[in-house]
DNA sequence: AGTAAATATTTTACCGACTGAAATAAATAT
DNA sequence: ATATTTATTTCAGTCGGTAAAATATTTACT
């Protein structure tokens, strides 16, 4: 039954048409059959066989409520599909330096629970990495009385170069080894498909599926942390580069020979907009000693201190100097700067704003919107559920083809 | 027999094999089928039904010289494929300020005529635009005694904002009018299919066909003229941006606030790099009265000049930081730095290399190849050319699908 | 209520691209 | 001459997709 004589045109171009049917259907929330047809310009009948596919495979249903034909009264109604979101959970988790956040999102990408752990060792050996995935795991899924079995797929973010294909981690600052292929260990330890990337590439993910990207082709998605980062999504897709290590925005030089950087280099973005970089201005600076946070900056600023002020003013300058060079050379649809919880309103200020106005070269077209979204401190590991939703769909549409007897 | 009751899968993916094999061809040169099947992950049956395809369209043909095969010294020889080269002629254009220029090119990318026609008027309206490139046309096909009705096409490159799945030019320098549709002029006026681009683009997909981005998928190409230029190829595709403007590399900041840009923003690469902006920096500071070039300065930096060092020196730094911050954000395979007449030493010298290095955040993999190349002045003529080469064979690949009865 | 018209979806018959396996072709080794 | 090896072509079959016809489900109108 599963050895059918079937040739796989190519595994990795099969059952697109399902796929983009599922991801329209998600930017959606609700669309009918019809309207699929259009809108991915395909015919009604490939439309009915593909969406027979994915409710019999679970992962969508058709709704009760009718909308309404656009201009027409009568005529057979429409039947609206939306996300059968319950029938899956898939985990998501962040590694960072102290913590390990870890998220579960039903497949529509609702929060089912959520929970942080705090790391004893930041930098672990790859076991010692997979088994406190494991215990982080296990202990999220006893919050909702389920086992960890329940989990139909697990994404893990972390800092660092990592080639998503393979699940193998070139560096990252959370595992002691370099170049680690974790597809074995992963599943080994864990009951269901697990997947690793970096972090910014998969809050992008999380901004395509269901964040201020959804539905677009063209976008950027700037992170905001401890320093910036930068997914990208061409043409539907993470672009990833050549050697898969992300782009470094953060590391895109704006001043020659310009402020040290953590990295080493000089004029990085990240050595003036980055948290370590604004609390050093404000130390080295003279007065004030040990400034605790960016948020304390941001105190200090709205309370009249001068100094302050002019230190996020001149990240201000910075980031939008960096944004508007970002417009210049890849004219997207749209950037999306997400931040998880360090304050960021020096970032989006009217100022800065104007400022990436004037960078951008003028032409006809309006310039690419600028969207800022507030994660709160879920984002991270949102962003790795996302994607572990995308490949979880992946699979079960490859399944489904494969059980086609 | 045209009108057969097929599906049109979809006009844009059909023969996508097809394509994928004739490129193949191109970038190899010589080939054989087997060969051809394992690069491109197909089976041999489909390159048999391909390459039989391309044959009858007069695309490729087999060459009488045999390559062994790698390993064995019995066995049914391969038959190597390559372009039929002489079949089709192709036209590429330049249109620039003061000067069209045309070269004629059969289908390997080998020049068979070329020649240059100098403009009275710089701003013309769409219809002079066309007639001049009729003109043009007629007259370099006469120089090898052929008419204009032995072209396949014809592609023209144009600084600007163009649209080139419409071949709709927003706005151009050379042009009076915005907002020109151009289909309707140029199928009236020349005898075969015509499109039009942005010109650095045309250049990059010159490297990408016949140049040192043969075979390549992601790579950069930098063009130097009087300005800076950038063509983008991602998964061997050119990325045009949303707006379709192609990207502004020659306007990114690279310092805040810094000089006048002829654009009118500050702080351009352009604004340091740029012909006009050495000259600028010579005459202005003093002893030197209107240089005419920028081999001038070359000239006299040679001979101890240290003002001209100076500024040279500078716009090096800065092109340095500017390609550093290409490989942050792109990371190519490589980046192609392309330039026609103008000297451009200054900006491939052991320093700007040792900045590029330096400004790059270090991964394990090593850094993106940066390779030079001088065209001479057909640069663009050539990239335009190639273009119409990939479209004419697209064009081709389709035909012979719709006669297929 | 009954019928016509309108619109959405499904069914059916068929097409084209691709594949594996078998057949064929063209060379060398023995 | 024959066996062996390797490249290419032929053939029968699969898969995803389509157009057109059939069917389903509603409103409009008599």
């Amino acid at each position: 039954m599963l050895k059918s004589k079937a040739s796989p045109v190519s595994l990795e171009q099969r059952n697109t048409t399902r796929l983009r049917v599922l991801e329209h259907i998600r930017a959606k929330g609700a669309v009918s059959r019809i309207d699929i047809a259009t809108a991915l310009q395909t015919s009604p009948a490939t439309v009915t066989a593909a969406t027979a596919d994915l409710i019999s495979a679970g992962l969508i249903k058709e709704t009760e409520s009718q909308a309404q034909s656009k201009s027409a009264k009568r005529g057979r109604p429409r039947v609206l599909l939306q996300l059968d979101g319950q029938r899956h959970l898939v985990a998501g988790l962040k590694v960072a330096r102290q913590v390990i956040s870890v998220i579960l999102l039903d497949f529509e990408g609702n929060e089912i629970a959520s929970h942080k752990f705090t790391l004893e060792n930041p930098r672990m050996s790859p076991q010692e990495f997979v088994l406190a995935i494991r215990n982080a795991l296990k202990e999220t899924c006893n919050q909702i009385d389920r086992s960890i079995a329940c989990l139909a797929g697990v994404s893990i973010g972390v800092a660092g170069l990592v080639d998503a294909n393979r699940n193998f981690v070139h560096w990252s600052s959370s595992i002691k080894d370099s170049n680690v292929d974790f597809s074995q260990l992963l599943s080994n330890e864990l009951p269901c498909p697990a997947f690793v990337d970096n972090d910014a590439n998969l809050v992008a993910k999380a901004e395509q599926l269901f964040g201020l990207g959804k539905g677009l082709k063209n976008f950027l998605v700037v992170t905001i942390e401890h320093g910036v980062g930068l997914g990208i999504v061409l043409d539907g897709k993470l672009y990833r580069g050549e050697r898969g290590c992300g782009a470094e925005f953060g590391h895109t030089k704006v001043q020659l020979d310009g402020a040290l950087c953590q990295c080493g280099q000089r004029g990085c973005l990240e050595a003036y907009v980055g948290d370590y970089a604004l609390i050093r201005e404000m130390t080295v600076s003279g007065q004030i000693n040990r400034m605790a946070s960016v948020s304390d900056i941001h105190d200090r600023a709205k309370s009249g201190d001068d100094r302050a002020s002019s230190v996020l003013a001149r990240a201000g300058q910075m980031f939008g100097l960096g944004i508007s060079n970002l417009i210049n050379l890849y004219d997207p649809e749209c950037i999306i700067v997400s931040g998880a919880q360090m304050s960021f309103e020096h970032l989006c200020s009217d100022e800065v704003m104007e400022r990436i106005r004037n960078g951008v070269v003028k032409v006809d077209a309006p310039l690419p919107e600028i969207r800022i979204h507030h994660w709160g401190d879920t984002m991270w590991a949102k962003g790795a559920a996302a994607y572990g939703i995308e490949q979880i769909s992946i699979l079960k549409v490859r399944e489904l083809a494969a059980n086609a007897s």
